[in-house]
DNA sequence: CCCACATGAGACATTCATGTCTCACACTGG
DNA sequence: CCAGTGTGAGACATGAATGTCTCATGTGGG
């Protein structure tokens, strides 16, 4: 393993910095970087080391999102088999990213970088993609706009990330309540 | 219409200016007090003048939030006929409220106020009401609880405040947007 | 055993939002 | 026409967060 290599010593990992900071971040995001620094049990110096400044921060921040939205896109395969199967796969894989997602989905202050709009883009439009392939393929309903469905997508993976750190909902639970309200909808199938 | 002698002058309408304010900070939580001001269409000093700090607005925000959404429950009667349709006139009396709900929602710093909390607690307590009778009347399934679907619709709520305001969505289509997902989800029923 | 390196703690200057103030202007009502 | 009132613009001091620095510690590898 070349990680043993890679990560010399007690050294921080930026990536769980990072997610700790999203996780700060989504319930208050105008936390001071110390308070970023003591959330993720480091000192102000060493997350100063690491992210040059705020702005850095939430640059990176907004990386990981990216990456690990395409990375759960690409490994949900959402071309392949019903949509219904594809959006499951898709919601169990992007689970580790949802906190992250959370606080990405409401800060969009970050509309300027150039980079980045493009990567959201791409996200936006596998998603879009995929609940317009189910509407032609007669497993999803026309009157819900695919628009529509990654925008409620990205709020009900951000409520779930909520409510799961709330304690509202279990862990275990997550998949299935934010896939089947997303999918079936809270009515009962006769 | 006494309004006429309400505002007399030119006077800035409090509420007008909360309402830019959330339609602010749900997108940009770290704005300025006087980016506020600017968003409002007045001075930051005109803006001291109403709300004496950053504390004091997101004070009064909460306040304006939670007195719409009582105001909401109220008018939708959630313990009158099918909790289908209590849902539907639910959305439908919220729905001005939702931007200012998409900020406090995400915004949870603010839990350290008494009566807030309270407001919000019975608030909470109304619609996992709602949602459970739906439960017991047979009406909705049973596996997704309560307090998701009041997360969930919370949630779904932020979601369709920002596509509105993003263009995503159109705001004639806001209500069947939010209450046809949450309550039938994306399938098609055969 | 010793060196290298990452971290924690703290000091420091700087930047910036904030809160308060004054003054000039515009509009409204008498 | 004039007084009253709310507003905008700007100056100003204050305080907090930031960015940068130094130094001591402690651990892991050679």
């Amino acid at each position: 393993m070349s990680h043993v290599g890679y990560r010399r010593l007690m050294a921080v990992d930026p990536e769980q910095v990072l997610r700790s900071a999203a996780a700060l971040l989504t319930r208050k995001s105008t936390a001071t970087m110390d308070e970023v620094a003591r959330a993720a049990g480091i000192s102000r110096a060493t997350l100063h080391r690491h992210f040059a400044g705020r702005d850095a921060l939430v640059k990176a921040l907004e990386e990981l999102g990216i990456a690990e939205c395409e990375a759960a896109l690409d490994a949900a395969r959402t071309d392949d088999g019903p949509a219904a199967d594809a959006v499951r796969r898709l919601v169990r894989g992007i689970e580790p990213a949802a906190a992250l997602l959370a606080f990405l989905h409401t800060e969009n202050q970050l509309f300027e970088g150039e980079e980045q709009n493009a990567g959201w883009a791409r996200i936006d439009a596998g998603l879009t993609d995929l609940f317009r392939r189910g509407q032609e393929s007669g497993e999803f309903r026309i009157d819900l706009t695919p628009a529509w469905l990654t925008e409620a997508l990205y709020g009900l993976l951000g409520a779930g990330a909520w409510a799961v750190a709330a304690g509202r909902v279990a862990r275990n639970d997550f998949n299935h309540m934010i896939v089947e309200l997303l999918l079936g909808g809270a009515l009962r199938r006769e």
